[in-house]
DNA sequence: GCGATATGTTTACGCCGTTCACATGAACTG
DNA sequence: CAGTTCATGTGAACGGCGTAAACATATCGC
């Protein structure tokens, strides 16, 4: 673990535990409270206010840390999509993101926030500026801002909807294929 | 209101008044309690236990009654949209409803929930068959299936990120023609 | 009328977020 | 190395919450 120096009267990086306690929790699937937390990393309740203002302020982290693995994920090994079936597959790793980590998902895009926290107004702009440039790439030509919005906003609402069972699908595999098949769908509209 | 017989020690219909009552703080934007529905409605902590077996059903009970309203608005006149236009006003609804009512809408879609409360499975199928109907006036021809899901993504989607100010959009109108871009945008990919 | 049943009240339990006064120890300063 | 300061921990306390159990009252079917 990555948790503390030598148990003593202070913990060495609390604030770490805690997100890192508090992550695990997460994926879990079971919701935690402070105290919980506290308690799982072995100090008192009031002991995490020294490093969050307040539970919120813990969510907003952890919000962060998921934008900024979320965008990793999307990036991948760095190669910008080049055909629509490539922008399927972006879509394809943003669905199952929320889906094999629904409950930080849910977190980081289900819950009323701050709409100006710094870190978070930050990785939104990524990942739009990702978004942009694949569509340039595979539009070039076209206007990538509204395409742009509405790749992200196809993708983000398929996940949700898979999330919550709006959608028909029974395992990851047919979520995926239902994803690119409403990416061609889409597509090949004009046939 | 809807609410009271004659103040007596029965209340005449709790059931719909803390309905009425949560919907109203919903609405509202601040969150509420249990008990603080309760008090507001002049009834003991308890009370609200012989009509909600818990918070959670409560909440699913309002979640109905948002995905029929949010239905209704959707069906409108009961005119099913014939052009590419009509399609991305459905979208304008959609997200105009979750603007509109930001709490509601999130209360129903961004929360975990029981995936088989069957009054909710029931009017997600009824939201997908309207959109199925609608992309088989629209593009009869093609496989309406995948294009419900990908329309119907698309506005969930765009719903929730202009929810979390994801995207740039200041005003209502301002949304509403973003809304509208995108879905031109998508329809002239093969220009 | 009367008993069953639905719907209310009271009281109580444990958990929660949060605050405040205090304790501890690490780091800087001379 | 001594002394102070400051970040970081503790403990006790407050009020609110969801919820359960035992009890009270009104309504409805016979």
């Amino acid at each position: 673990m990555s948790t503390s120096t030598k148990e003593g009267y202070h913990h060495g990086d609390l604030r770490a535990a805690l997100l890192s306690s508090a992550m695990t929790r997460l994926e879990a699937g079971d919701q935690f409270s402070l105290r919980a937390l506290a308690r799982e990393v072995g100090v008192s309740p009031a002991a995490p206010y020294r490093h969050f203002d307040d539970r919120e302020a813990l969510d907003s982290a952890l919000t962060a840390v998921g934008l900024r693995e979320l965008t990793a994920e999307l990036v991948g090994d760095g190669q910008l999509p080049e055909t629509t079936e490539d922008l399927a597959e972006l879509g394809v790793r943003y669905v199952g993101f929320a889906l094999r980590r629904p409950a930080l998902f849910r977190l980081m895009f289900g819950s009323a926030c701050d709409l100006d926290n710094p870190e978070r107004v930050a990785a939104a702009a990524e990942i739009r500026s990702l978004l942009e440039l694949s569509m340039r790439n595979v539009f070039p030509g076209a206007n990538p801002a509204p395409l742009a919005a509405a790749g992200w906003g196809l993708a983000h609402g398929l996940a949700f909807l898979h999330l919550e069972g709006k959608l028909p699908a029974d395992s990851p595999e047919q979520v995926a294929e239902d994803v690119r098949a409403a990416f061609a769908a889409i597509v090949s509209i004009n046939s």
